[in-house]
DNA sequence: CGTTTCATGTAAGTGGTTACATGATTTC
DNA sequence: GAAATCATGTAACCACTTACATGAAACG
């Protein structure tokens, strides 16, 4: 689903400026689809132009015009229908799993480096959706309740993994350094 | 990082043609990065090409000849020291996690078959991941097999999660549908 | 008799990233 | 005084996807 369709889908939920869609994406979004103004922007002039959201120029002070977007009733229809269409892929690309699965070719050290580094992100990225859980305070709708929880589950396992078999894999690298050191065939 | 870099460090396991590189990439690389024939046969000739990678060309009956692709030393100095330079970033894209966030716009029923579907695919994803570990019997080197035990703990949560949230996700689902049903103010 | 496996590639299109351009206000 | 927040956009570039093109052999 492209970033169009996205936007179309966060103005469902109320209307919204491109700036607001952009914390959307970084917020509940954030660990499932990215964005970036780059991409947001265009989308939402092409939805405009085609009668799917309507825009309400707003003036303000030292700043550029606040351009609000609502989505039309033939907006939501669309969004509905592509919802529905689109079948449940799920693509990752990590390049921390890359330099995981060639670990081999990199200092051990440097792999011990790259896990505690990665274990905190996972810990900020928990962290980030219990603020944002306990913030809502129970308002928070079932759809994007189980996104939400989905993350801290998956976060959750991704933070054990990388603690409990970390170590094993720096200790295997190591000896294998170390082997490789002592015993140059 | 891109199709190219990741075909020299396919290359860096051994000599391979185009269609074994993709079918690592259906494999050992399956849950953390896809490439399709498209990315993979341009990136080799390019390799081939600024001398990162040799080609040897073998006669065969009834088919295209194949082409054996191996890494030269400069290649495998680009490799690692891309490696170590790519920052390990995670970047998904999940259209199942949309659906889910917006489950509020489509028939509980939907969702329920949805859900189904997808738990499926978590079942056979690990089915998949234990089956590479059986078959390599004790052979997976450190690198490989912490990614591969990485894949079955987060998907293994992620199939935990659709099974345990899933059914409360439909029923507060169908409460509200039944609630706009019986009471349209 | 259909599908999967093996085996290579091209070319058009798309969708998104990154960098650039601008700039006041507020917070640290 | 620096960084973050609010606020909009453009344009070049890049990487990847998808569809097309070809075709024999083996498996079920």
């Amino acid at each position: 689903m492209d970033v169009r369709t996205l936007c179309l889908g966060v103005l469902t939920l109320g209307e919204a400026t491109g700036y607001e869609i952009k914390q959307v994406f970084e917020g509940a979004f954030a660990h499932f689809h990215a964005a970036g103004f780059g991409s947001i922007y265009p989308a939402l002039a092409d939805l405009a132009a085609e009668g799917l959201v309507t825009v309400t120029e707003v003036e303000q002070e030292g700043r550029p015009d606040k351009k609000i977007y609502r989505i039309t009733p033939e907006g939501l229809t669309r969004f509905t229908e592509a919802l529905c269409r689109t079948r449940p892929r799920e693509r990752v690309r990590s390049e921390f799993m890359i330099q995981m699965f060639f670990a081999a070719l990199l200092p051990p050290a440097r792999i011990e480096d790259a896990l505690k580094i990665k274990a905190g992100e996972y810990r900020e990225i928990l962290a980030d959706l219990d603020r944002r859980e306990a913030e809502a305070e129970g308002e928070i709708p079932p759809g994007p309740r189980f996104t939400l929880e989905f993350g801290r589950a998956v976060y959750g396992a991704a933070l054990a993994h990388v603690e409990t078999r970390g170590p094993a894999l720096v200790e295997a690298l190591a000896a294998t350094a170390a082997r490789n050191d002592g015993d140059p065939s």
